[in-house]
RNA sequence: GUGAUUGUAGCUCAGUUGGUUAGAGCACCAGAUUGUGGUUCUGGGGGUCGCCGGUUCGAACCCGGUCAUUCACCCCA
């Protein structure tokens, strides 16, 4: 049989981890100096914990993990019958993939509430499974870096992750624009609108503006089931430039001027130090997760075509359903596989050789074998990342396996160098040869 | 979940209206050549044409299914 992975699922070589591990190093150093904490989860929870948190499309894609044993023992034959899937699948499957990490974070801050302290400041960075189908920049195992705070309702933490993103993306110099709104504000429209339990749809509708143009978010919306009247008064209000505007067109709406004054607070924070990127207010930002309350991000790459690359927001209410009640958080994620292939398509991979091979032996027989593992375990001793060809070859074999490595130097050993003790150090990049002892070639490559 | 797309050697790809033993370049292996050695030449190994089934005297080619790829929608990181 010919091998392949699952669907959605990549190998990685050895190349694109090194450049995968930059991007979660960068990100890590960020989350640590800002006084995150690391925690790590189970990639499968159960169900129960998992399922009714994503909506109605998230619970699809949940991947379920069939039971083992008899797991058709207790099926009731008239379900299979009726293909009843909401009634069989929790009797068939008892766990599942973590979709995210807010929500497997969400249970642990419950089950561990009594040993952590609030705000409680936790990174996290591990894959997730979706069983959506794969297209550009979006697969079915990807990983997701987050930072969330818990335990706290002060907007300073939402200026905190800004610049978090902020330096994060600096660091990886990847332009990008930082976009926020906030959910009150969305909800203060449809109040104002006469909509509010059309809120969602609303939402979704807007979210759509730059991609579909206005005409069809109106169209989005009346086929959505909202009034004509509700349509022109949602357009009115998007067209909107200012907060102040904003701010008198929802003054009707308690929570519209809720949102707009938490914007306010967060960006008095954001403005008593300069950031490097793009903060942008969106209006028509809505983001699909539906726990969110207040504040949401989403990060989008300047100058390629890509979905978000992270996003996020606070949720008042996410611990309830786990029994804990009045426990607010706000948290972002950063896309890695997604900052991976812009990064990618942008060439802005730096070229960093320190984690690589350094010198590589080319031995021409056996006794230069011997010598030169021993000589090996010098140069490793002294800190320089080295290896031998592990058999005396033809040197042509020997110098195309030194380039397809990339090494930058080379040392031949044959019977003149180990009666004189000189070996040759030849870099290859220049073709220069110098005869030196052991200790002048380390104390050369140590500095490199 | 919906609709397309592609699948031939390790890699990149040819392969005629269905017709004998399926090809090339690169890579790999061997020999020669080269000795401040990476060149060049010659030869060689390697494929159940993704998999299963069907149509046909005959299938890489046509049809169905299936697995995987890429892409759009939906949704999302």
């Amino acid at each position: 049989m010919k091998p392949t992975t699952a669907e959605g699922t990549r190998d990685f070589t050895p190349e694109q981890v090194l450049k995968r591990n930059y991007i979660f190093d960068t990100i890590r150093s960020v989350f640590v100096k800002y006084g995150y904490l690391p925690i790590e989860t189970p990639a499968m929870e159960n169900l129960s914990t998992l399922s009714g948190k994503y909506g109605e499309e998230g619970d699809r894609l949940l991947f379920k993990i069939l039971n083992n044993g008899e797991y058709l023992k207790g099926i009731k034959p008239a379900d299979i019958e009726a293909q009843a899937y909401k009634a069989l699948t929790p009797a068939l499957a008892k766990r599942g993939l973590r979709y995210d990490l807010t929500v497997p974070f969400a249970r642990f801050v419950v089950m561990h509430q009594n040993e952590i302290s609030f705000p409680f400041k936790r990174y996290q960075i591990q894959p997730v499974w979706r069983a959506d189908r794969p297209q550009k920049g979006r697969y079915r195992e990807f990983y997701q870096c987050d930072v969330d705070v818990v335990g706290s309702t002060s907007l300073v933490y939402e200026a905190e992750l800004v610049q978090i993103y902020d330096e994060v993306f600096s660091k990886l110099n990847l332009p990008v624009v930082i976009k926020f709104n906030n959910r009150k504000i969305l909800t203060g429209i449809a109040e104002v609108a006469g909509i509010p339990e059309l809120m969602v749809d609303m939402t979704v509708a807007i979210d759509k503006l730059d991609k579909i143009g206005l005409d069809g978010v109106k169209k989005e919306m009346a086929d959505r089931g909202i009034g004509e009247a509700a349509v022109e008064k949602i357009t009115q209000i998007l067209a909107i430039q200012s907060l102040e505007e904003l701010e008198s067109a929802l003054s009707a709406s308690e929570t519209g001027k809720l949102g707009i004054q938490e914007i306010q607070t967060m960006l008095q924070f954001l403005n008593s130090s300069p950031l490097q990127q793009e903060v942008q207010f969106d209006i028509t930002l809505a983001r699909g997760l539906n726990y969110y309350t207040g504040c949401i991000f989403e990060v989008q790459a300047k100058g390629v075509t890509m979905g978000s690359i992270g996003g996020g927001g606070r949720y008042d209410n996410l611990t309830e359903v786990f029994g804990l009640k009045d426990v607010s958080g706000v948290g972002v994620s950063f896309g890695a596989e997604r900052i991976y292939d812009v990064l990618e398509s942008l060439q802005l991979f730096p070229n960093d050789n320190s984690s690589s091979l350094k010198v590589l032996f080319i031995v021409l027989n056996e006794e230069a074998q011997l010598y030169a593992f021993k000589a090996l375990k010098k140069l490793r001793d002294a800190g320089v990342n080295s290896e031998m060809y592990p058999e005396p070859a033809k040197f042509d074999k020997q110098i195309k396996y030194a380039q397809k490595r990339q090494v930058p130097f080379v040392i031949i050993v044959d019977t003149d160098e180990l009666q004189s003790g000189l070996l040759r150090f030849r870099d290859l990049t220049s073709n220069q040869v110098e005869k030196l002892n052991l200790e002048e070639i380390i104390a050369k490559t140590q500095a490199l």
